[in-house]
DNA sequence: ATGGATGCAAACCATTTGCAGTGTA
DNA sequence: TACACTGCAAATGGTTTGCATCCAT
């Protein structure tokens, strides 16, 4: 198991390659690369935590004195639009509930936030990483199909 | 693969049992059992789905008009306290975006609300079922480890 | 120059909380 | 009867939006 702890150089290498994929995404959907946009994505690329919103415009305030919160949101969902990040969980419009506590699994709709349930002999025992335990107490694992569902297919 | 779409009969026996095992285990912890709790029980035992809130609440209130929705959201907290419920993804605080787009996996702490990252050379081709299809397109599979983190076991 | 982007403030919506009255144990 | 629970309404906090101004193209 590899976790997300590279070496300094690295690092500064990944973050370099993901802000130039950015920018040039960006340019390539006719949208402005304004300086706000471009700190945020810096920030963004050398963050391998899961940063909320809230976090993102802190660390960009530094810099950016001026920089609002909303601004931060709006270059936060271009990303996701262009599919150049994603969200973590399903779609957040409320707290969903699981009533189910047997092992199983979920197929969520990255369109309209469905969860469907799934069970599979295949992934009844997931092979957890030793290293795992080195993170904390595991408790339960799932496997969280993405995708769309049929009937937003149509 | 088999969903979760059982028969009539299957369905309502299970629907009994978990409102019996739940009413238990309110009374086992000392919490009084009303009646507006006893319907939600029942609503969320029949619901298959993950019901988010509103959900549950509109279809309370069709037998229990009074019913708040404050106090759904009580009742459901306490289901939770309980152990007897679970809720999907990452605790909800904010939207929490991703910028690693490679196939990995997340270990989620249940009580921070964290997430890290990791892979695993055994995890990296999920052996999705067949049947999985027919709820729609897949993008993408993740395993969602569910603990306690090094920091909060303390 | 011009249309998209920003920042501000207000609106919005899900969720939580304080409190007085109510009902369970 | 006592104390936890409910319902109401108000507070809260994250997220979105309208609009005048600004800036990348």
């Amino acid at each position: 198991m590899i976790l997300n702890t590279q070496d300094a150089p690295a690092q500064e290498e990944h973050v370099q390659r993901r802000v130039a994929q950015w920018t040039a995404a960006v340019k390539a959907s006719g949208v402005k690369l304004t300086h706000q946009r471009l700190e945020i994505f810096r920030e963004l690329a050398a963050n391998l935590d899961h940063p909320d919103v809230e976090t993102v415009f802190r660390a960009v305030r530094v810099r950016v004195p001026t920089v609002s919160l909303d601004t931060v949101y709006r270059t936060l969902w271009l990303l996701h639009e262009l599919g150049l990040i994603t969200t973590l969980g399903p779609r957040r419009d409320g707290i969903r509930f699981d009533v189910n506590l047997e092992r199983h699994h979920h197929f969520v709709c990255v369109r309209c936030g469905k969860v469907r349930d799934f069970v599979s002999e295949a992934l009844c025992d997931l092979p957890l990483p030793e290293g795992l335990s080195g993170l904390g107490d595991v408790l339960d694992a799932r496997v969280e199909v993405r995708g769309v569902c049929a009937s937003c297919k149509t």
